[in-house]
DNA sequence: GTCGGCTAAATTGTATACAATAAGCCAGCC
DNA sequence: GGCTGGCTTATTGTATACAATTTAGCCGAC
């Protein structure tokens, strides 16, 4: 707990933020208790402002906050993966078809560097910002869309899906398959919505594939791997 | 603030859940300063649960949050009024689709009662309790596709809706046209997800079209009517 | 008469103290 | 030996005290 580590500014939302980054490049497991008084020392803050970022990430489902019992990284059952996913079924497609219509050269180059940084992350080993670079360029593309309300929803989502990942990700080989983000990327360029809406409908539907949503052998083991032993 | 008004439990849930009740029933107008004292007064709590309210509810944009400058109910822009609907747009008339294949007795005696307190509201002009009857409706269609993500998701855009029909309402004539609830209620009792999803994407239109989304006359009139006069 | 800065009041931001609740532990009992 | 009971400790919930910031009003200078 050195000098270096904390004294950072002491509001909320940057503690909230280092957290969700934290939780986000899979430093922080799903179930992780997050005792406040030991956050507050790591960031150099009192419980009031670790409250106030815990409850910020609560609202994200980043975190969850039972009474008198604390805070813990969120841990999404089954149900509410498949439920992530359906959301950002409804919310992307569109979204992507929007964003295409109003895409600028500038936000092309500034899409390409999250592919190449994620592809440079990837080949260095850091799976966990390769990770939040992928979901970054999702949410890319809902502010290109110009729809703050959507992308907000994004970005939850996007964060609630890494968690996700965190749990139930099963086909090893292909982390990020770029390919899928560099289709869009073309379909942005070429203003064609048709082709952005359903790149991003068969880019969802090949993230959801490569989970296993099947059985429960993920969060809810508290019972079943007592009883298995 | 006799006794009544106050002592009741003092978690920030319930504060934030009044306070919310109020903005949707148009009790608290958009703009409205909400002083933390003020508010720990009336409902009995210290200033540290009030703010954990607030912070709540300006997660769920009901409330502005300006570092050193408090928190004010929020009044949208006619640029977020336009984001809600769209948002509402992706997500409702789907959710209504799924909601038809799972609706139960149960659900419709439970929508057909909200339509029947709706109008009662209504008739005893109590049009803000009428209002969130109505936002109730939607909610309860999202509850019934057994989709809480989403679920969360449309009862955020209906309190922001809430709000927007506040500031931008203007087609005075029928409040919440019940007969498009009512259509509604028919089409998931007969399970039919087609008509359904056709039916909430018209009344979504219906409600936007019934807004006045056109000049500036809301919230930004801070400039506009000084130089008016 | 108006503009500028200065002071005081009000309000928010943060930390800490105390109370309440839950979790862990040891002892005693069946 | 295992279980139950109360005690101890750790952690959270809430209130309050203090610091920092904004806001309003006032007085003085130009």
């Amino acid at each position: 707990m050195d000098d270096a580590s904390r004294a950072m500014e002491g509001n909320s939302e940057t503690v909230a933020g280092r957290l969700a980054l934290a939780i986000h490049e899979h430093r922080l497991a799903p179930g992780t208790k997050l005792v406040e008084d030991e956050v507050g020392e790591i960031f150099g803050v009192s419980r009031t402002v670790v409250r106030a970022a815990l409850q910020q990430l609560a609202h994200d489902r980043l975190v969850t906050l039972k009474r008198n019992r604390g805070a813990s990284v969120a841990q999404p059952t089954i149900r509410e993966a498949r439920e992530v996913f359906e959301a950002r079924a409804l919310l992307e497609p569109r979204t992507a078809r929007s964003a295409a219509a109003r895409t600028t050269p500038a936000d092309i180059a500034r899409l390409q560097s999250h592919i190449d940084e994620e592809h440079d992350a990837l080949h260095a080993g850091d799976a966990g910002r390769a990770l939040r670079l992928s979901g970054l360029f999702h949410i890319e593309i809902a502010r290109i869309a110009d729809q703050d309300t959507i992308c907000a929803f994004v970005t939850q989502l996007v964060a609630r899906s890494s968690l996700i990942i965190a749990l139930y990700w099963q086909r090893r080989n292909a982390l990020c398959e770029s390919h899928a983000h560099h289709a869009l990327l073309r379909a942005l360029a070429d203003h064609d919505g048709d082709s952005a809406e359903e790149l991003m409908k068969g880019h969802l539907l090949d993230l959801v594939s490569s989970l296993d949503l099947r059985n429960l052998p993920g969060p809810p083991r508290t019972l079943a791997e007592a009883l298995g032993r």
